[in-house]
DNA sequence: TTGAAAGCGATACCAA
DNA sequence: TTGGTATCGCTTTCAA
């Protein structure tokens, strides 16, 4: 039979309340008999308040939960994930919670369902889950808040994002600027119907159901509008994953192509690192041969010297988790934009050259 | 107000016993009366049972918590650390049970203790701990089941680990074999005392707290024993972390002494790379100039050509997971030893060239 | 197939 | 400063 505070409490004779207050209110009771309960609790082999039970009571879990529809894996090895979390995980820790990971990746709406619904937490941050997941629907029946990493004030109760849309345009200006007009883009996101690698048909982009990536993607045309240029002569391509390989492979098939483009705009860092990869290579150099760019600005972009897009991936992080954990009174801050800055390195040139 | 089992019971004119049975055991109810019941749960806005409540009456959390005292973004940065998640969060996900991230960086006992305490979790997984902190005896005494990520029958319920010792006395040896004698040894590890950058002094080796490290330094020291060479000779230097960029730093100040060691054994591989960034600033050539071996067999590693131990990161953590989640009946079993292998790749070649 | 009653283990309010 | 009591929201025998 385990100990429980019942136990402590006949054991030294006290009320359960006052062992309750030995272990969290210090200050409501003589040292001496917190110290004679601490010291009985020891002997029986009591190790303090169960944590279910004093959440129950409190109301509180102690804890939020992070949604995402990528395996832990891909999580984790996306250096700009990483430091989102190092700034969730900063403002969860200033408010003594912890943060439980809960992957969706590859489960039908059932299983997704019973592992929102049974997580014990105060709120969700909902990382990297499109808007059609089946997650969400259970996830606001349930009334805990949540917070997502895009600008949302449409779809979530709290969102902290960027303005992915003209950050991205900003990219493709500058290549326009350059001169370049055979561009190619290569997009990672993974829909419903489980896009494939490959090329994506120009008026496709639209239908686009991550949402991040048809924002970037659109930002793009937008810019290859403005320079009026034919959307359609531009090529699109999907690499599903968000890796250096993934990336890699799909600029091997995009460089290969005759006539060659010569920019390639990649939706995410890694993907424009694994360009370089591919331009590499084939005796390609980036900035002279074929311009490349990048969004995110991780630290491998600024060692490689990638021209892109820089958003601030741990205060994104911060500020989603005040927002769950410390939400604002005023209505009106519950829905962040944070600004982006082009940052212009060296596989960015002229196209003359190309 | 909250609609909770009881008002959907009332609404329905049903017993709390047989919404409850609605949700979680669906044979026990006709298939009418569990659609009416849930119909009126929509309409009410009740979401389902209560995640916590759940938890406190089965007994169960429905999480599992990760231990370790790194931050969170040094924990998410080594791949083989992502590698050894991986594992646990499959699983994990087997058991439908989630992965509770508790840092313990930076902690005092009093906070680290806390955390471990209010954590809502059905046992623990001690992913980076050193034995002396304050957070495992805190763990121990709640009587929880615990896995630690090294072979420790002698002090946890669970462990699953490889032989460090044998296993980097097998990368020594195999530099001493290609007649390497002036060796230096790439440590990473943060000890109570903060431990600092620099040269450790030989005997110290065996105070070493950290566990994994400590028996990798010893098996070092074995093989060089073995080889008739003075331990005293080996340049032993800790880079603290554990990181690419704390080990080419650590790199650059041995390689920079005179008479230059011809080989580095990095302790894990992420410091190994940093040594072979630190050659390449000084046009060293590795394998040729100097050799270099790591330890882990990160997939970086395959890219660059290092020799090093690899390690089977993802079955670790799968095995950890199993241990905890679904316990072996024989205690023989608790305690899991994995096999490691040397891989000889391009970054080890003879000394005579060096 | 459904319901009544007894907890799971703790906390918080109020009274002493 | 300490104790009594109600309650957090649900699950689970057991009986009807």
């Amino acid at each position: 039979m385990k100990p429980t505070l019942q136990t402590v409490a006949d054991v030294v004779g006290v009320s359960r309340s006052t062992v309750s207050n030995a272990y969290s209110r210090p200050d409501q009771l003589s040292p001496e008999l917190r110290q004679k309960i601490l010291d009985a609790a020891r002997e029986l082999g009591y190790a303090g308040p169960n944590a279910t039970a004093r959440s129950l009571r409190r109301g509180r879990a102690g804890a939020i939960g992070v949604l995402f529809t990528t395996t832990l894996s891909y999580a984790f090895i996306d250096p700009y994930a990483v430091r989102f979390l190092r700034g969730l995980s900063e403002a969860a820790e200033r408010h003594d919670t912890g943060l439980l990971l809960i992957p969706l990746s590859h489960d039908d709406d059932e299983t997704a369902a019973a592992k929102v619904r049974e997580a014990v937490v105060d709120g969700f941050c909902v990382y990297c889950v499109p808007d059609w997941h089946h997650s969400q629907t259970v996830m606001k029946s349930i009334g805990r808040p949540a917070v997502t990493t895009a600008f949302r004030p449409d779809a979530y109760d709290f969102s902290v994002g960027i303005d992915d849309r003209t950050a991205s345009r900003q990219a493709a200006a500058h290549l326009l600027r350059l001169g370049h007009r055979r561009l190619a883009v290569l997009a990672a996101y993974d829909d419903v119907d489980g896009a494939r690698l490959g090329p994506i048909p120009a008026p496709d982009i639209d239908k686009i159901e991550d949402f991040e990536m048809r924002q970037r993607l659109r930002g793009i045309r937008d810019a290859v509008v403005d320079a009026d240029l034919d959307w359609s002569t531009v090529t699109v391509v999907n690499t599903v994953t968000n890796s250096r390989a993934a990336g890699h492979a799909a600029a091997a098939h995009v460089l290969d192509t005759s006539p060659r483009p010569t920019a390639v705009l990649g939706c995410t860092d890694l993907v424009a690192l694994g360009t370089i990869d591919a331009l590499r290579d084939r005796g390609l150099r980036p900035g002279l041969d074929v311009s490349v760019t990048g969004f995110d600005d991780i630290p491998e972009a600024q060692t490689v010297g990638l021209s892109t897009v820089r958003q601030p991936a741990i205060d994104k992080g911060v500020i989603a988790g005040e927002l769950l954990l410390d939400p604002p009174d005023d209505p009106g801050d519950r829905h962040v934009l944070l600004p982006t800055e082009f940052i212009v390195r060296t596989t960015t040139g002229p196209a003359e050259r190309s």
